[in-house]
DNA sequence: CCATCTTATGCTCACGGAGAGTATAAATGG
DNA sequence: CCATTTATACTCTCCGTGAGCATAAGATGG
């Protein structure tokens, strides 16, 4: 590896390389990914070095499919392990794996193309209504199970300590940034379609499963969003050129799967000049008036360096 | 992008994948990397599928060259740009970047490797005497007038701001985790010779250059680094096994560039009981002798993903 | 033996931010 | 007029963090 010898491409070392998305929106209270394929697959496809990034190609087919421009991207991860594919013979793929920011408009959607809400491939995620029912009456026993079933006592107790720890069982707080060990562990517990796939056993816990590893990416994808809205504003991406401050508050209950403190949510946004009043009110709401706001675009230069700050507490 | 045609590769769209690894290590209060190329470039090479997956192959690599195992391993960045290399007939690159963090050791480097000082590279980075003097002698001046030489007086502000943001400039706060901004900035102002190699200009700021890219995949490690000391108890990777608290705040502050509250650091790590006394005292010391500690491998399975707490203000 | 230097270690204090609760205002629909 | 819903303003407590002071335990040099 010392050295660097031009090799020539041949059959045996051939790479080719995908682009894989994880398209976000968040619509009415709902966070949606970009799904193709009846919703079983993530936007993907080979890679195009015809633009002069990575991440101009994306922009630009993003742009093209919904007719609105991406806002924020971000590089997630780059899988290459051998085996991905079943074919041994296939070519060795390499997927780079994005984030994006979008906001869902009507009539854009591909022949193929849907937004679907990320809920449905992890209920377990969301805790804006309290911890969910298939927690404490599938996950956990199930997991439960599969920690007795290692074979020293010393694994059994590591096991569900792991389970514990990431999905907040025994008392333990829930830590909505940890989807993807969450995943991680139930994929190692085999109790998803994807582990069955390779490891046998039975599927059991709800949630919709996607082709190959698209579901870990996507999993990567809530994780990195889950722990970027505490300190860069990049919620604002998601959000229409005029908001109320409920419905702010709304997205990013949305994103992190759980409830916020309503006054000091907007103490931090107002301190921290977020945001700007447009003198409007939202039209069409139940109660008193909301004043409409609007993203200052100023603290862009700066706060996208430096941060911001977000609380994310229990109700 | 919608469809996953199998392509074959052709010459005309032919990849080659690289591995570029950011190895770090601790050294006396010195944080070095591994180099190759006497020290103008960072160890890389062709990527193996002979391996699981590309982290092990990367593992397999790194303890052949170093003798010793390599803690952590995290991936960086993904590079595909094209125009990378000068030619534009060259197979398209793409270059998988890793961070890794070890132990020097004697004896153990390649014919071609070596270990340096990560400040060789960025002089401007090291903060622990207070900022250095080439940030207000040479650095400010220049960006100055760079900030000075924009068209409009709007893009004359931006420049400048941006670059007081992130040199902590003008009374503003020194950031330590803006290396790659503050690297790209540098960059953009062709005030280095990366990007005068590109841009044309005079590379006149203190600070060894890499081949190619490195440098910024080096600032990208760094600034993950800096970033990841603070929340997950990866510092322990680069310590000897046992190890006084004064050498664990000199490894701390050696990677982050700035000094910490001794009392403060120390209050932190006790109460986090991340560290238990072996009992013994170190030897060959001035001063009171200070007791050993080794971490304490129990936290590591809880630690690891729910994180840490490291102090890091000023002296 | 004492003064001084160096590092280790224990303790206290003030400030500010985060979490959480209370109270009031402004609208709507019966 | 009242119940309901949302908006908005204050207040209070707790705790983490930054920072300083004081003391202990060694070594060294006169």
């Amino acid at each position: 590896m010392n050295k660097r010898p031009q090799k020539t491409v041949t059959a045996l070392d051939a790479i080719t390389a995908d682009l894989v998305a994880v398209l976000v929106a968040v619509t009415d209270g709902d966070p949606r990914i970009m799904t193709i394929e009846h919703a079983a697959a993530l936007p993907s496809g080979p890679f195009q070095f015809a633009h002069r990034s990575l991440q101009m190609g994306l922009r630009a087919w993003v742009e093209a499919q919904t007719g609105h421009p991406l806002g924020y991207v971000e590089q997630l991860y780059t899988f290459a392990d051998r085996g991905r594919s079943g074919d041994p013979d296939a070519p060795h793929r390499i997927s780079i794996s994005y984030l994006g920011l979008t906001r869902e408009e009507e009539g854009h959607e591909g022949a193929d193309a849907q937004w679907s809400s990320w809920y449905d491939y992890f209920p377990w995620e969301d805790h804006r209504d309290g911890p969910p029912a298939i927690l404490a009456k599938i996950i956990a026993p199930k997991l439960k199970t599969w920690a007795r079933a290692a074979d020293e006592p010393a694994l059994q107790k590591g096991r569900w300590r792991r389970a514990a720890i990431t999905f907040g069982l025994d008392g333990r707080e829930w830590n909505e940034e940890l989807t993807l060990q969450r995943y991680e562990l139930l994929y190692e517990a085999a109790l998803i379609p994807e582990s069955v796939r390779e490891k046998g056993g039975e599927a059991t816990v709800p949630g919709r499963a996607m082709t190959g590893d698209h579901r870990r990416i996507l999993a990567t994808g809530i994780a990195r969003l889950r722990a970027k809205i505490k300190y860069r504003p990049v919620v604002f991406e998601l959000m229409p050129d005029e908001f109320t401050l409920l419905q702010l508050q709304r997205s990013v209950e949305a994103l992190a799967g759980r409830l916020v403190h309503k006054q000091n949510f907007r103490r931090l946004i107002e301190q921290q000049e977020l945001v700007e009043e447009t003198g409007a009110m939202a039209p069409d709401t139940i109660g008193r008036p909301a004043k409409l706001f609007r993203f200052r675009q100023g603290v862009l230069a700066e706060r996208a360096v430096v941060g911001t700050k977000l609380p994310l507490s229990r109700s």
